[in-house]
Formats: C-alpha cells, structure tokens, sequence
DNA sequence: AACATTTATTATCTTTTGTTATCGTTTTTA
DNA sequence: TAAAAACGATAACAAAAGATAATAAATGTT
C-alpha cells in the first residue's frame, strides 16, 4: 500500500531505500467520508496525501457558490499546496466526493527530510515543477478555448472515465460555466 | 546593474558572495527592439532574464489571434519556464512591447549551479513554488471572477500604473475577452 | 507636414451564457 | 420503504460577450 506512494514519488526522482524508509516511518493513514474534507477554508494547509480510494474536489467559494477547480482520484497526490507553501489560512477547501482514503503524511515532515537529504530537496522542486506547469496548462485552457471547447478536450483526454464518476455539475464548476449551460453544450455536441 | 539581478534572487534565498559570482560569470546583456522576441513559439525556452528595462508580453495563439497571458516589467524575472523544464519547443511566445534591455543567463547554466551548490538547488524550487503561487492566482482569477470583476481588479491592484503603459487591446486578451469587450465594460464603470 | 498605422470607442446584430423556474428521475437518508 | 434531497434536462427571458464595421483620435513613419 505504501509503494504506491513511493510510485508516485519515483516518478520524480528515484528514491534510495533509505530515503523512502524515512518517510514511511511518518505516513498515516486518513478516512475521508463523502462530504467531509480533507481541508476547510481558513485552516492552514500541513499534510500531503495520496489519494488510496475515492475521489476529491477542490473549490472555491464565490458568494456562496462553490467553484470547482480540480479533482483528484486515486494514485494522485492531494494538498492545498499554495496554504502549505505561504504558511497562510487556505482560501480552498478540499472536500470528499466519495468515501477515501488518503495516504498522508506532514509537510513539516517533508520540509524536514528536504534538510536532511538532497533527494527530497530535489523532490519538493519537481513538484513544485509539476504544479506549474499542470496549473499553466489549465490557465490557458481557461484563457484561450471557450467552455464548448474545454468540454471537448475534457471528453477527448485521459480524464474521461474518471470524470464519468463526478455528477455534472461540479463538471461545469470546473469548466467555468453553469450546470445549465453545460447541459446545453452538451445537447449541442449531441446534435452534431 | 548586476545587482538588481541579486536584488530579486535574494527575495527567494540569500545568496554568499562566491556563490552569487558563480551566476555573475554567466550573465550576459540581451537588448530586445519593440516588436523582436525573447523567445518565439516552436523555439526551445534556455534563459531566464531580468528585465532591466522595458516591457514585455507572453502570449498564445489562437487561430492567428494572439492572446496575452502574461506582461513583464523592469526587475520582474522572465522566462519561457515551462519550456526550459519540460525541453519542449515553447508553446508560447514572448514579445517586446517596448525596446528592452534583459540581463540573461542560461537554464543550463542555472541547472549546473543547483549541482554544485545547495543555495541554487534552492532557489530554484523557491522560484518554482513562486511561479505555481502566481499561477494558482490567475487560474482562480480566471474561473470564479467575470471580466468586469477581472478588470476591476487589476485596477485595484499594483500593476494599474505599470499596465498604464501597455495598449488596451492586450489588456483585453489578458482578461480573456476582446477589445470592443473591454471598451464596453469601461464605458459601463465609468457610468455608474 | 502628409500619410499610413495603430488604437479606442461606438453602433448593430448574433450568439452565448446566466438566471430562474419547472419537471421527471435517481439517489440518499431517516 | 417512504420522504427528502440531489441531479440533469429544458424553457423563457435577461444580460453579457462576440463579430463586424464605421469613426475618430493618437502615434509613427517617411
């Protein structure tokens, strides 16, 4: 169970044995019912986590309205990355879709194996590295295609099936759009 | 001059004096006309620069159209980033708006001081996180504020002198809307 | 100075999206 | 299992944005 963190993480940067035990002694294990969260808005984000089983939502509030910003599934790894970074409250929460499971582990941990050990220095930077450019792309997605688009590229990606367990609305959430204006670009699509 | 440079890294990490002459050594001065590239779509991104004068605009293309992404001002780091990690051709280009002067070294460069010396190895995951936080910012911006909010805000903000100097329509393209759109909301503020 | 180019505004028309509400259907949950 | 809540489609209307074109002002070029 734990390997598939390690298999993660060696996606980055292969991780000697005794690295990885270093960071297995401080993994635990979270039980995320559906509906409760990971992270609420206002607490300060401190924890990593692979996500084991389930699915989670991360979103925004806009005058009461929840706006959807990213999934995560499992063998992703789930953190309110920017509170963790800042040290400030989070102004996202983190929520359950689904039942899960989360494979967590303390980003002051983290921190403190970065000191000890150039691999996790070199860890932290890749995935600092790889959420700017997964958060570029997705600027662009937003800056450059229209919603009708972003559906299409949605539909035509990886993502397809596991987007298939998300009720549509926090889909359109994602998009950008309203649940009725996406139910309409999907009536369009259809008709073409 | 150089030190303006120093100035902006220092923001991330402190930097000793041998290892900030490493980098000193590596630096060379680019003078960029309005209209000529830092970097054009389909080149491979290998600098990183500090723009010691002038001002420039990162942007897509969308079906001939250009779409600003991002404009960068004196003492502001800049870069094709995604590029330079990924080894990718740049999807994006970035263009003088005005004549510009930016002090330049290499990606490789940067990437052999992080194997030598710990402090880069650092800064670069500090200027990584850097970008992911200025990213997260724009996605949220873009997926929860409409337009007008978009404008008003950059309005609000710091940037409002600075982006004084750049024409509209390229404001426009940063909000993700058109020229006439922009005009309209303009003329809607004013009013009320 | 004369001309061309770029830039911003405005008007018109069309398309898209938002808002609100209704109506089945499915899923939860008590 | 019965009632409640959540979900998605659709309709009707309002608001916003896109496309296009005309105009005027500012800027650049020769």
């Amino acid at each position: 169970m734990l390997q598939r963190l390690r298999t993660q993480l060696e996606k980055f940067v292969r991780l000697p044995e005794d690295d990885w035990q270093a960071l297995a002694e401080v993994l635990y294990l979270r039980k995320i019912p559906k509906k409760e969260y990971f992270i609420k808005k206002g607490e300060q984000g401190k924890e990593i986590g692979l996500v084991l089983q389930g699915a989670m939502h991360q979103f925004y509030e806009k005058e009461a309205e929840e706006r959807s910003t990213y999934f995560f599934f499992e063998d992703m790894l789930v953190t309110a990355y920017i509170s963790c970074l800042t040290g400030q409250k989070s102004e996202l929460s983190i929520q359950a879709l689904e039942d899960c499971e989360v494979l967590c582990f303390k980003y002051a941990d983290w921190l403190q194996l970065g000191q000890k050990s150039t691999v996790y220095q070199q860890l932290a930077c890749k995935l600092a590295e790889y959420i700017a450019i997964g958060l570029e792309e997705r600027m662009v997605s937003l800056l450059i295609h229209s919603p009708e688009e972003r559906y299409l590229q949605l539909l035509a990606s990886n993502k397809k099936r596991i987007m298939a367990r998300i009720p549509q609305h926090y889909i359109a959430s994602y998009l950008g759009i309203t649940p009725v204006s996406l139910s309409r670009i999907r009536n369009r699509i259809t008709q073409s």
